[in-house]
DNA sequence: CATGAATGAGACTTCATTCAT
DNA sequence: GATGAATGAAGTCTCATTCAT
């Protein structure tokens, strides 16, 4: 009963972790399937295919990465300004991590861009994100906070995008942080 | 001897197309050499494997686009400002190829990053992009124009990426590319 | 006790449908098992593999149409030509579960033809049938009923056959049983 | 040039040769590459799966066995009767042939009876035969020929079908033979 | 130079069967 | 008795790569 939920979970997580080290097609159902420390079939057991399994874990990363309690970190702050450092200092930190999710975004996004579901819910989550930073623009009192919102977190997806691709920013992270406060707080 | 060239040419180019298209696992030899008018042999001739074509495909892909004849455009401008403005709206107009390039380049950095030389030499492309940028910054007159010229590169980059995953900015281009403008040379 | 004489009949039941209906290879198990109502374990605490099971469906099938109680029928003809015009009349009555069953046995033999048993009580089943229609034969006085009966049978199978093979027979089924009817007995 | 027709050939007839012996699930692509002596990727070089291989067998399997020079050995024939005999003859002498021919049609009749196509190509070769055998006993002056030729080769195909599911006959062919001459032509 | 037939490693997937609960 | 999670052997099919012509 508990052993159910507990094996396809083992096998989620591997499969995170595999698809988010390598691309979807280099990643097989073995790798996994030992990692998870299961057998091939028992992979099969839980996950109609390859893609499906690859689908479920993208959406259990997206969530875990990007729902990460933020929201309990901004209710802790005294000011609108300090919750927009919040934001830049939370995402900017695990950049490694998101570098990687991102990476298995883009790689998803080949097999499932015809067809609706998958990118659609991690669309969703993204635009919650994208809807906390523009409350928190405009508590600070920032003009345009709807175009600013969406800026500001291109911005921090474009460094991580630079981090992914050159695995270096060449750059202090947090004179980064402190240039993007100014460019947008002032 | 002319035609020799050409035909390496013509997988070249045939090959960037669909790597851009789909992803590298996905696109077969056959595909590249069925667009490109030749046979599976003839990739093998002037390719050693797929893998060496498509670092090419690379390296060709990203100096079309990148290397894109922004300088004559600089050189045209009259004020500090107006460089900006064009290399914003350059970058930012082309923003579908830019994405299906920015998929190419985040597809082959996983069968690349264990090796030294593909992504350094597109890394070398595109600090030189960020150098012309810092420039044109320094010009205007911001401060800190060589952590600006990062932030306002990563912004354009982020974009491009919502762009690639999401298929849609939700935003207006043309007021985003203002807001920018505004943003980084006040 | 009961109960479990009804799970058991329950599993042959299902397995005869399914093979009847498709091929040995395309049913699996679990398929049985959901249309028996109960778990793939289930089948085999009641039957050791599959072949077994499906050997013992056949012989079910085999029974349930061929032993199908001709007896009583014949018993209730008043004359031996009566009862000619019941065995060809009953046989191609039900056309069409013949076929299937046929097909049945013909998919069976495949797994079995190396092996004494399965196929074997199906003969006796079948040479039961023949030495009633050679009796029958007798009775009506037509010359060589020994050779005259196999031939009849052969004919009533191999309009089976047809059906099975190309879902129709282009002629009127009345007309068919009439002249065949003719033929033997003149 | 000729090589290409010839490995094509050499497959197709070790595929019609493997699945006229063995069921369609039971012959792998592997068994049939062997016996064809090519590599497994050889086979998916001139078919494009297992079916297709299949079917395209079958077909000429078909072929092979029913187009068999009939119409040369009937034109030989002085009389109407004889030509008859010719044909009980040729038919039930390949008994053993037919027999595992039937048993791969059989077969194949479940995976291709819901398309259309293959099944109706073998109709069409089949009815050719029929055609012939009515003619041929419209010549020979006998009553309602276009049903007795359908029942003269049901009961052809009736005794192919026993000879497939018990290997044997029982009855000596040639009494057979003549005795099913005399039924038709009297 | 060019072709495309041939290879074979390796991927995904199925499914009969086992066994702990 | 009954369940269904787990196994793993085996099958189909793909495709980069080679090589004789």
């Amino acid at each position: 009963m508990v052993e159910k939920r507990d094996t396809k979970e083992k096998i989620l997580r591997a499969a995170l972790e595999m698809f988010t080290e390598s691309s979807y097609s280099t990643v097989t159902i073995d790798d996994i399937a030992k990692r998870a420390g299961v057998s091939k079939g028992g992979v099969f057991h839980y996950f109609d295919s390859k893609l499906q399994l690859a689908k479920k874990a993208l959406v259990l990363g997206v969530k875990m990465l990007w729902a990460k309690n933020i929201d309990e970190q901004l209710d802790g702050c005294k000011t609108p300004a300090e919750k927009v450092w919040v934001i830049i200092d939370n995402s900017l930190s695990g950049i490694i991590e998101q570098s990687k999710l991102m990476r298995f975004i883009n790689d998803m996004y080949t097999y499932c861009k015809d067809e609706s579901g998958t990118m659609e819910s991690i669309k969703n989550i993204w635009e919650e994100h994208i809807k906390i930073v523009k409350t928190t623009l405009s508590e600070v009192g920032v003009s345009n906070p709807g175009l600013k919102s969406r800026i500001l977190c291109a911005c921090i997806d474009g460094l991580i995008y630079q981090i992914l691709t050159f695995q270096e920013l060449k750059i202090n992270l947090d004179s980064l942080k402190k240039e993007i406060y100014d460019l947008f707080v002032k």
